[in-house]
DNA sequence: AAATACCCTCTA
DNA sequence: AGAGGGTATTTC
């Protein structure tokens, strides 16, 4: 009756590894154990179990169970799924299941109180310290007490040594409340009524269900999911929430309104918690006892115990694919992980994917429309300028139309938002005299000129350098041009018009943390901001009531790398921009500056005739069998090397399988080639849905051998084309 | 990922 | 021969 038991280890190996189950040891799948491994002993988790019965091969044992939480069978399962998915080793989404647990737990709190003990010498310090500590409403730790008492920790030592202070230790609380389910709901209007009935009417506690929640921008989806969150708390005492949000750091608002919502903070999952915090969330998350998490794409990976509704904020948002490492695609995930686990899944968005459009036609997803904005809250106008009849003279880049509607928002006291998703000063830097453009070493993108710390930047690699002030390659003394536009210099170009108007930029670079990010924000709110320059950092979700005009500097920049999401990556990023003006009372009105107005995506976005662009963006995509059609995937391999990149590409493309419905286009030269001193080279995979992508993928990839100075990644339904 | 097996070159 | 180094292989 021994069973073996399959392992899958946080390792970058092919898959899990099967074991020995000691007599006994009643291990579950989920179970974390200390297995051998070569000469050293790793944590694993397992997969499976099953009869020995007819084993021959000699296996190693299982060391023992580790005293943690399992993971749940769901999260196995789910593990496992992401990894065939991504064609990668189970290691990487086992790891990031563990990540919370590797972190180290927090520092427990001591609190000092008295005894009851009288000192044996009370010196004037001593009763300092006990005077302190009677007055003061909440206990103190020692060194603490000592500071308020204004002695040195000598003297608190001494009365603890002596049995007059006791110290007691507790573990550190993790400040996570249960919501309060008693709070009443927002006042929903009746479309939203509606689509709060069909989301409850959609799934029973346990059922996989997912639902597009599609509406404009201040249609108030948050209100809708946040009600069905309620509901969903409220029918399981057990149940657990999941809102998943592009770029949580940036959108602390989000958490605000889930704790106005429940009276509770939200326990958050995101790269920028603190090690220690990890630690108690995770444990919050598999013990139940968190019942609403708001993470970034990571916290699809955290162990819920009884995962019930994930919802997906944005869910168009190009955020949610993770393009290092595991890569992966977080709106898909999402939908994986609720079925394995039973739940039901909300995506929301004003301007959806193709991908979740086409799933809601078809009638895989229910497809929720709001249409009326909240209150009196109207869409705005929107207009487009052709730049090529109202084109800014040279070095500016705001035309006649739109400075004379900033100036009538300006006197009307309103503001207006610049909308440019282009960071820094300039895009390019170059030499007058010798036509030199500046360059991070080894790499084949630009330097950005930032006005703000005086450096170029590359955007890519990180590379910074001072501004020099003579050419690096012809050494002509003040002959660099800054050449195209960023948000600082637009920035620039709006004070210099509007000389009294308050102006401020919006983006990534002047936005390092949450502290700065939310004084901008209420600094906008607040009104004391009459011009706001921003990226796409703004893009989405702020709620400025007295923004009435939008203008889009530059419509056309998303369109000209021409890969195949850029109409829409174009049309979803100026729809959610223009969607920012006019969300209160005030009527809003957004300019798009382009040269190309004619283009479909403009076109359609001053119609606001979002079916129109997705019906034809369908159609093209239906001709060439594109997703959400067909399915890609990208190969990508770079080298140091390369001569032996050219090799290995040639083996790489001879040894493709055969397969029917599916097309390997390439090797071609990624668009930037060179990164780091890598040369990279691609293939494109293209296949019916019909055709199993990733099994050819393993296949292909199982018949080279990868030479250790070769990188090799695989990108499954890739956005960048980079 | 981490330990180790392997295979060069360099030194004496 | 043996140290020192980089690279390839193995880990149930």
């Amino acid at each position: 009756m021994a069973r073996i038991a399959a392992v899958l280890l946080p390792l970058p190996l092919p898959e899990a590894f099967d074991y020995a189950e000691p007599d006994g040891m009643g291990l579950a799948v989920g179970d974390q154990v200390a297995v051998p491994l070569g000469p050293r002993l790793v944590r694993g988790v397992v997969a499976s179990l099953r009869d020995a019965a007819g084993h021959n091969r000699p296996l190693k044992t299982v060391n023992s169970r580790i005293d943690d939480p399992p993971l749940p069978e769901s999260v196995v399962a789910f593990v496992c799924w992401a990894a065939r998915y991504a064609v990668e080793s189970p290691g990487y989404p086992l790891a990031m299941a563990l990540r919370g647990l590797r972190s180290p737990p927090p520092r427990p709190i001591r609190r000092t109180f008295p005894t009851g003990a009288a000192p044996a010498r009370p010196t004037a310090a001593r009763t300092k310290v006990l005077e302190t500590l009677a007055a003061s409403p909440e206990p103190l730790s020692p060194p603490d007490l000592a500071r308020a008492a204004g002695v040195s920790s000598g003297v608190v030592k001494g009365l603890v040594d002596e049995g007059v202070l006791a110290v007691e230790t507790i573990p550190a609380p993790d400040n996570l409340f249960p919501p309060d389910l008693t709070r009443p709901g927002a006042r929903l209007n009746i479309g939203q009524l509606a689509a709060l009935e069909a989301l409850n009417a959609q799934a029973n506690p346990g059922d996989f269900a997912v639902s597009l929640l599609d509406g404009v921008t201040g249609s108030g989806k948050t209100e809708v999911y946040m009600e069905r969150a309620a509901q969903v708390l409220a029918d399981d005492p057990d149940a657990q929430v999941l809102v998943l949000l592009p770029e949580i750091a940036l959108t602390q608002a989000a958490l605000d309104r889930i704790e106005a919502r429940f009276g509770a903070r939200p326990a958050e999952w995101h790269s920028a918690v603190p090690p220690p915090k990890r630690r108690q969330v995770w444990e919050a998350v598999a013990s139940g006892r968190a019942r609403i998490v708001a993470g970034a794409r990571s916290a699809l990976f955290l162990p819920f115990k009884k995962l019930a509704l994930i919802i997906v904020d944005e869910e168009h948002d190009g955020s949610y694919k993770q393009e290092e490492g595991f890569i992966y695609h977080a709106r898909d995930l999402a939908v994986a992980r609720a079925k394995l686990a039973g739940a039901q899944v909300v995506l929301a968005s004003a301007t959806p994917s193709l991908e979740s459009l086409w799933n809601a036609q078809n009638g895989r997803y229910q497809w929720l429309r709001l249409n009326a904005r909240h209150g009196a809250a109207r869409l705005p106008d929107v207009s487009l300028i052709d730049l090529r009849e109202h084109a800014p003279e040279r070095g500016r880049w705001l035309s006649r139309p739109l400075v004379e509607a900033m100036a009538q928002t300006y006197a009307r006291g309103e503001q207006s938002l610049l909308f440019l998703n282009r960071r820094g000063y300039a895009p390019l830097v170059l030499c007058r005299a010798c036509g030199e453009r500046m360059k991070a070493p080894d790499t084949d993108s630009w330097l950005v000129e930032h006005r703000y710390t005086g450096r170029l930047v590359c955007h890519l690699t990180g590379f910074s350098m001072p501004r020099p002030a003579a050419c690096p390659h012809c050494g002509a003394k003040d002959s660099l041009v800054s050449v195209g536009p960023g948000v600082e210099r637009v920035e620039e170009e709006a004070r210099s018009l509007f000389p009294d108007a308050r102006v401020a930029v919006f983006s990534s670079d002047t936005m390092m943390d949450a502290a700065s990010t939310r004084r901008l924000i209420e600094d906008m709110t607040a009104g004391h901001i009459d011009i706001l320059v921003a990226t796409q950092a703004a893009a989405k979700g702020h709620d400025f009531p007295n923004l009435t005009l939008v203008g889009v500097v530059d419509a056309d920049l998303g369109l000209r790398g021409g890969d195949l999401r850029a109409a829409e990556r174009t049309f979803q990023l100026l729809a959610q921009a223009s969607g920012r003006a006019g969300r209160r009372e005030a009527a809003g009105r957004a300019m798009i500056q382009s040269y190309a107005p004619d283009h479909g995506v403009m076109q359609a976005l001053a119609a606001q005739d979002r079916d129109a662009f997705v019906a034809t963006e369908m159609a093209m995509r239906e001709m060439s069998g594109l997703p959400p059609f067909g399915r890609l995937a990208a190969m990508i391999v770079s080298s140091e090397n390369p001569v032996l990149l050219e090799e290995f590409v040639h083996t790489l493309a001879a040894a493709a399988p055969n397969a029917e419905n599916l097309e390997v286009f390439g090797p071609a030269d990624a668009p930037l080639g060179l990164v780091r001193g890598r040369r990279r080279k691609r293939f494109l995979v293209r296949a019916d849905r019909s055709v199993d992508l990733q099994g050819f993928l393993a296949a292909w990839r199982a018949r080279v051998k990868v030479p250790g100075a070769i990188r090799l990644t695989i990108d499954v339904d890739p956005h960048s084309f980079l």
